[in-house]
DNA sequence: ACTCTTTACTTGACTGGTCAAGTCATGACC
DNA sequence: GGTCATGACTTGACCAGTCAAGTAAAGAGT
């Protein structure tokens, strides 16, 4: 929680920390896409999506919430769907209950994908982050995790946008 | 560096951590390319092309000891040079001791760009990173974020593509 | 009941990335 | 010294994301 300085520029240890660190943001969610597009057809983001709805109840999760599960913006989240239904792998229709929302609905096809898809990405997730890290490294890394989210949503009151 | 079970799924803890950082591989970019783009104009993807141009030797590197630099595939690299020359933040021209290779010059006003833009983005890597951590949690930040790249590096003998 | 605002998307125009195919200089080999 | 492979980019076709503008259903106020 220190910062001697605010710093004009990154020096030593926290450059070090950072390039670290920069590096894995660039090169995990890559390898991570290119396991699950290889062996499953999906992005890392559209599995997301699948997962999101094969664990809610009936499947079904309006767009909104979704977006709100995964992270991302509605038109985002609506270009997705799109691809998604175009695989037969999801179905949208208005919400009878209010007219505005849309519902997304996973179909069976959907279903068994993310069926088929999990034990590759699980595996692979073990593999390049939990299987290198120590125990104490994996409840380091979760609280780490969590500050610099919490930072991140306080700082400019951020949420994903548009 | 343990793991009982390869495990088909991710469950509890393990879901836990791989989630916190999940978020952040998903917000922290965006966080870092918002500042850097409102404040300077730049991506953080360009502000490290700058950046690796103004500690270098005669600000000058070739594109592929660039790209290297940046994570960067040549083709990616290629574009960004584009950009930035039309700018006029950068030149290039072929190197004259090789003609096959291309170097990259910073300009002056790219050079004052990175000057400029500097204090701002290390600002925010302390505010959203740094200045969250303990000294333990930094230590222990960069010694995880290594497991994980050595990792990526190691499966399937990666290096940023095409 | 009719305008007016709000909410929940969707979509057109544009930007930035990838992948595969080119281009072009060079060093090798016969 | 002409062909041939290699290495270092560049570029065309395409795809995924953003931002801003558009659409359409609900509810609010009068």
């Amino acid at each position: 929680m220190q910062s001697p300085n605010g710093a004009a520029e990154l020096t030593g240890d926290d450059l070090e920390t950072w390039s670290a660190l920069a590096t894995v943001l660039e090169w995990l969610p890559t390898a991570l896409d290119q396991q699950l597009q290889r062996d499953a057809g999906v992005t890392h983001f559209e599995y997301g999506l699948l997962y999101a709805l094969s664990a809610a109840p009936e499947r079904t999760l309006r767009m909104s919430v979704l977006a709100g599960y995964a992270n991302s913006s509605l038109s985002r989240l609506s270009r997705a769907a799109s691809r998604l239904e175009k695989k037969h792998w999801l179905e949208r229709t208005p919400d009878p209950a209010d007219g505005r929302y849309t519902l997304a609905i996973l179909t069976d096809l959907g279903q068994r994908t993310v069926v088929e898809a999990t034990p590759g990405h699980a595996s692979t997730v073990h593999r390049l982050v939990l299987d290198q890290l120590t125990k104490a490294q994996t409840v380091q890394l979760r609280e780490i995790s969590r500050r610099i989210a919490r930072a991140i949503q306080d700082d400019g009151g951020w949420r994903p946008g548009a």
